[in-house]
DNA sequence: TCGTTATATTGTAATATTGCAATATCAATA
DNA sequence: TATTGATATTGCAATATTACAATATAACGA
């Protein structure tokens, strides 16, 4: 063994799991963090910004774009990447749901 | 290589790739909202509601421990989990800020 | 004390992730 | 069309994760 079980979760618990999974790494945080601060899309620049080789670079884009987190649109030679809203709308729902959760309850125990 | 260059991003981003990444797999995401279904914490029964071995459900549950998603603390015999709202606090204050910049910019782009 | 019950740890096999050099692709331009 | 520039893909080595059987630990009751 040693692959995840996906197949024994829900379909909503898997993707979840995968949205989390792709933040799970400091340099996708920081690619992140990087598309917020600039307001607008990044045509090229993220390769430089990043202290990784231009293919790890890429390939944490491309584990973004699938997960559905980041969006990139051809721009001539470059390519522009930026937030994908829906993503992030889904993890948010899973926070808020967290958070009336624990509002509830505001420590019952423990 | 191999091994994640954690040493050159910031101290913020490994804490929340730290927290994303505990989070990123399916077994940990139904801990997660089995905990908040119960409303209380669990003494025992979190093995039984995973389809998974004793062995492989402490080693998820000791994860989710050292993220701080989570707090365990004996119950006599059984262990007594429930979530822990501090690591879920520092998460939500990532996806707030997210949210925030998304409203301000509304789309100027892509 | 001895067994029972609940959980953790260890060891190990299977698989996944990370990082990068080398190379490929592909559009724009000289 | 040959070159350049931007990004993607491939291949591979190093490391990490996942899962579980076997075993250990530790508290409780008989």
């Amino acid at each position: 063994m040693g692959a995840s079980k996906t197949e024994s979760f829900t379909i909503e618990q898997n993707e979840l799991a995968t949205l989390a999974k792709a933040l799970g790494h400091p340099a996708r945080i920081a690619i992140i963090e990087y598309l917020l601060k600039v307001q607008t899309c990044i045509c090229g620049d993220i390769v430089m910004e990043l202290p990784l080789a231009q293919p790890t670079v890429s390939q944490h884009l491309k584990e973004l774009k699938n997960a559905g987190l980041i969006k990139g649109s051809f721009e001539g030679t470059s390519i522009c990447y930026c937030i994908n809203e829906e993503g992030f709308e889904k993890i948010k729902s899973f926070f808020q749901r967290i958070t009336q959760h624990l509002d509830q309850k505001k420590n019952n125990c423990c």
